[in-house]
DNA sequence: GATGAATGAGTTTTCATTCAT
DNA sequence: TATGAATGAAAACTCATTCAT
């Protein structure tokens, strides 16, 4: 005996039983009925929401990935000093990565993630422009040496999956050391000191 | 109508006939007897030399990964010098992406390819232990300043993962440059001068 | 937003647009959603008006046969002379099928219209009457040789679907032709001359 | 526990299954389990031989069709005289739709059974044909006077229906009445001369 | 070893029908 | 009266897996 609710109510609902279902046994084993259970509602229901898994594994990616690239650039924001926003870039995303470990890994390492997926890319993209204008500032500020920004920030998106979970694996690296390790990796690839006693670029450059 | 042939070789059409089915449809879509039937056997054959799909999967991401890190290897050890070393481990890299453009996708995106599946974990560990060696190596040899191979070898492998065409999507630097750009980010990362012109790191320094 | 209406208007809305929706997409491929969508009213109204699918099919068809009939009734009174009249049921038979092509095929071919719904009957049966009673008054007449009229009827009721569009089928008798040749048949059938040129009778009773 | 049998043997299974489920039920209620049952074999196996249900529906048509057809054929030619040869004609159609008098019906009033599926216009015109041989010869002869056999033998075709159970309906004719009624619009129809006692034609010729 | 017919649980999807508003 | 969100029973179809030959 169902009651009626705002679409909206119903279309979260449907999304937070997906999330939860998908995280507990993954994308591909996850039936519909699961998640429409998960949410409380009948089976039928989810055809009124969305055509397909595949579009509600979308609007999930969409959702992650807007939260993500937001939750960096308010943390980039939050803080002065070019060093210290690339620092605070680089602690945003793994923090990212911590606060829904499992989804991240679940939702895009499935294969409707495909490449030519138009609709993810924008997702994927502001997280890069983020980093890009970050750059590209920095470096008509004087305080980064960049030459090629676009690319550079590209590369470092990609280096950022290496705070995925999944993708750490068997990795053992403490957390803290594997963000100040990359922390100076982001230091030296943008061309700015070191961040604690700045010494080794001038070691290296003498 | 095959008659009896060595258990190698028919395991080896077998994987044959997933490589190409994979591809070509994906590793979830790809049905045994679309496996069986690429390879030439029957379908009953297959459960004598895997036991379930993801055995197969598994052992082809293992071969995938171990050509992957032997090219590289090799690749590294062409090269004298450090610097011309860490060069050629980038587009070494970048060449693995490009020989098979779909099936490094196709077979690590997929779920099968689990967090925590301890099959895969050495094909990985091969190629950061590629560059954790090489790393600690430069270094003790004076040509790069890395105090922490490990971690800063692992971050570089997700670098790497930039040249995947799957991850590049719209990305549209061309080969060339993203290679290039790599090169140098790699370079910087690792303390060494610039490959062209080494007046960036002196300006910063100074 | 519609607000209250007469109910004849809104099942006449409904009847129209399960009429479209049927010929476009047929009877059983129409959803009730497609019908009431069409009839711009909501899904629930639906049942407000009929007790279901097969009730509408069923309301529908009477429709088709009452005009059927009654287009056949009037060509017939139109008309003087039992051969005339004759050939006037055949061409308005014709011309009933020709008048909305696909209806009366997707309405009637369809296992609604099982065998033994006595819902369909009086409609057959009108028509059937109709072709009996233009036996039996130009037998009364003399003009015609029907020695069984409810009979001979039935049967030229049955031929008279050679005229269906989907019957037809692959049949590519022009028009004009079936009509002329339909003509001849139920003169023939009846034992009145041939339309034009009356020789043939002669010939094979000589 | 399953054994293995002859393809021809388990399609005959299923199609026999597939007949008698359809007779009893229709074909839209019937489902593809319903007739596996029927068949005594598994869901799966199903689709081991046809492809859908439409397919399975077709190949029952054809199979119809093509019984049907020769019987009449058979029915034509072990009879002498051109008359004889009309009204066997009438009677072996008659005698098929007795056979199994719902087959008909729920095979091809089915939507499935469109208008332009190719697949089933062959049967109908093998039967059309065979008809239209009759009239041609017959005329050649000198029995008949038929001017345009295509065209007279489709329209016969179409009075065949009338023996169709579900054709009937409510139509009370027995049916020696009604075979005898349709032999003598036939022979009429063709310029023959009645059955018994030729009297008709006679008079109405003079 | 090799085959492929047979299985049947499992999944997505549809849609007539209800009912609180 | 009119609405449309919600239901849930079916139904078609898939495919990994088995096993008699």
């Amino acid at each position: 005996m169902p009651r009626t609710k705002p679409a909206s109510e119903r279309r979260a609902e449907l999304l937070d039983g997906a999330r939860s279902v998908f995280v507990a046994k993954g994308v591909a084993a996850a039936t519909l009925e699961d998640i429409t259970n998960a949410a409380g509602v009948s089976k039928g229901l989810f055809w009124q929401y969305f055509r397909s898994k595949d579009e509600l594994v979308t609007a999930l990616q969409h959702e992650y990935s807007a939260q993500f690239a937001s939750a960096v650039r308010a943390a980039v924001a939050a803080v002065p000093g070019w060093p210290g926003k690339l620092d605070a870039c680089v602690q945003a995303c793994f923090d990212q990565f911590q606060l829904e470990k499992e989804l991240h890994d679940v939702l895009f390492r499935h294969p409707a993630h495909a490449t030519t997926d138009p609709g993810h890319e924008p997702a994927h993209h502001v997280l890069v422009e983020a980093i890009r204008a970050l750059l590209a500032d920095g470096t008509a500020a004087g305080a980064f040496d960049v030459t090629e920004p676009e690319v550079v920030a590209y590369l470092l998106y990609a280096t950022m999956h290496a705070f995925d979970p999944a993708f750490r694996g068997s990795n053992r690296t403490p957390d803290e050391q594997l963000v100040r390790a990359a922390q100076r990796l982001f230091r030296r690839s943008v061309g700015a000191a070191d961040p604690e006693g700045a010494g080794n670029m001038k070691e290296v450059s003498a």
